[in-house]
DNA sequence: CCCGACGCTGTGAGGGCGCTGAGGAAGGCG
DNA sequence: CGCCTTCCTCAGCGCCCTCACAGCGTCGGG
């Protein structure tokens, strides 16, 4: 875990470094707001412990710009002012913890910890075959980057058919997956919304397997 | 936001549910430990405040078991204990945040806030779709500069919304996260209110996708 | 080449889904 | 007590999706 310190009192920051190195931290220290701000930006670390304090830059400005330029690191903000509305700032500034000095060290580690557990947010599923997306949460699919607007029935047809790409998947299985069960739905259904999709998405990428059923071409 | 408090002193439950209720929360109590891990285990909260002195089952036991049920949900602990390793027993037991009683109401809020930031994909204190946004904080909503006037039923909707931009957001998660679980509503106040917000914030930001939910345009 | 089975598609009906205006219930305030 | 605001239900309406149907095309076997 790569971990950034920025703080100007350069005893606090050298006993900060080799307490956290002592834990297995890799950490470099920053003395000044524009040299933090700098080092977030383009350092790749996975958390940053960040003074109020700083000649050059406030800590709340750094983590406003930061936030600004949609960098999302973690960072716990240290300071000395505990006033509550002093605390309540810092956090809405977009810091993810605030700890007022002095501090316990063991405190500290431990809200480290719980930050770097909560770690980076997910990325996003998507689903690609060819020059094909589907984004299941967007709801959004696209050819060769142009979107296209499907309806929901053909939606869930073709995202069943992206999750089984090049396999021949038959009638009735679309039949039981895509469409309700409890309803008895004929299977002229299916040929009708797999011409519907051709139409949107290229007649060319859903083959007919007669008697057995469609395949996404992959 | 659905919140979830575990608190037995029946008067401090009470006095969180109306402030949290007043800044727009969707908010259930819970007084033991063990109702307080069920609840959580299927009330799909977006985040939780934990008592640490409960009968039934500790605070701590209960993120514990929950994180070893692998259920997420960001835990900010609440303990009358100050001592340093209270503390960070309590976070590394899983909480995400630690506060000591008695507490200051505006940190309790901002450091929600901070939570509820961090369990989104994205996290900016002030969240900004297109040239609207919204400010958790003041509780203030802004297009292209000018103010906006909203009800706090239209402001949660739209805060939620807005953590999700472009994403589809079916009917019922909005239900689920937006109103009162506790209580049955037809999803038909959806539609209303997304007629509401669409006067207010522009007809077309705001997109219908029939059979799914809706989606803010990015 | 013929024939039957299977698949495709244009048409149109029905119904589900979402939107809206009206109004009642509840709470805050003077 | 009456006014205002907010929340939410209700009922009516309109539209788009869904799917059955029927006629035609296509494929493959004999």
């Amino acid at each position: 875990m790569r971990l950034l310190v920025v703080e100007d009192e350069s005893r606090l920051a050298s006993a900060l470094q080799r307490g956290l190195q002592a834990e297995g931290f890799a950490v470099d220290v920053a003395a000044t707001g524009p040299a933090g701000l700098d080092a977030a930006r383009h350092g790749g670390y996975d958390a940053m412990v960040l003074d109020v304090m700083l000649p050059g830059l406030s800590g709340y400005e750094v983590v406003r710009r930061l936030r600004a330029e949609e960098h999302w690191l973690p960072v716990l903000m240290l300071s000395a002012k505990d006033g509550e509305y002093d605390q309540a700032d810092g956090l809405d500034c977009g810091a993810d913890d605030y700890l007022t000095k002095p501090f316990s060290y063991v405190v500290l580690l431990a809200r480290l910890r719980a930050l770097l557990r909560r770690g980076a947010p997910e990325r996003p599923t998507v689903l690609a075959v060819g020059d094909l997306r589907l984004d299941p949460a967007r709801r959004r699919v696209t050819r060769a980057d142009a979107e296209i607007a499907l309806t929901s029935r053909e939606f869930a047809l073709l995202d069943y058919l992206m999750r089984r790409p090049g396999e021949v998947v038959s009638k009735t299985e679309l039949l039981d997956h895509v469409w309700d069960a409890s309803v008895e739905t004929a299977p002229n259904a299916v040929e009708v919304y797999v011409g519907y999709l051709r139409r949107k998405i290229g007649r060319e990428r859903l083959e007919t397997i007669r008697g057995a059923g469609y395949r996404l071409a992959r």
